[in-house]
DNA sequence: CTTCGTGCAAAGTGTTTGCAAGATT
DNA sequence: AATCTTGCAAACACTTTGCACGAAG
């Protein structure tokens, strides 16, 4: 939905500026999928050593703002951050190995619309996690 | 399903102690509904004006080992915690006023359902936050 | 050359750990 | 008396802020 290449005219119709760490952190994100500011900076200390942890923060908040990323908080610690417009789905953690999973965001499809009409509750697909066990885990639980 | 008093029981089963403390935060967690530690912490003062913010941190965590207690994450920041055994429940949170509103489990059943089929992916129903804008904000809304 | 962005250092939260004093059994 | 618990202080991890230098337009 958001073409990579409009970070420049997005930032521009703002009068905000286009930097190597902008592009760097956009295209971490892009290319991750899903990273806390911690493995966004990992991703670009690759290409470009000196970037400080502070302008990633700094600039997932702008991306945010502009529109090109969404933070979501899955299980506990730092949120992590994914493109926007990009297909979304909702994420299914594993409460034993962490294991991020993503399901189309249509099986919510119904439940999302009950609730918007019984309680005027719009749910933010995108955003959504659900916790529980995987199949794997399920399987070679110990209890 | 956990009766209160089980507190003492459940601690002796283990040669664990009972305390002040302890029969305090879990009495504070039962009333507070949805809390935070730091919440806890707030409530359990009131009546024991010396209690420390680490014994809220060690005992919510045994609590929660010992079934009484079970935590989520309701968007950013301290995880919140309610009773366990109490009817379970999905959170709605509003990302505009933070206002935590809860629906019957029931309603997530269908997919819970097809997800332990189709992927043996069983969801924690009881932890699982749904993100959105309430009715209210979405009212308000000034876009 | 003007204004925005970055790096660095320091300050802030929220949470955990080590240890000796205190409480429970 | 034995050992589990707590309080306190310090350590930690993650995030934010202030400020001067550097870069983009």
């Amino acid at each position: 939905m958001v073409p990579e290449s409009s970070l420049a005219e997005v930032l521009r119709a703002r009068g905000l500026r286009l930097t190597a760490q902008r592009q760097l952190i956009l295209q971490a994100v892009l290319d991750l999928g899903h990273a806390t500011p911690e493995q966004v900076h990992g991703a670009v200390r690759k290409v470009a050593a000196g970037v400080n942890i502070t302008t990633i923060y700094r600039t997932l908040e702008l991306l945010e703002r502009l529109g090109l990323v969404t933070h979501t908080h899955l299980s506990h610690g730092s949120p992590t951050y994914h493109a926007a417009g990009e297909h979304q789905h909702v994420h299914l953690v594993c409460r034993e190995c962490g294991a991020i999973d993503e399901i189309d965001r249509e099986l919510l499809r119904p439940l999302a619309d009950r609730l918007a009409g019984e309680r005027g509750f719009q749910v933010d697909i995108g955003h959504v996690a659900l916790f529980g066990v995987c199949g794997r885990c399920e399987d070679g639980e110990r209890k």
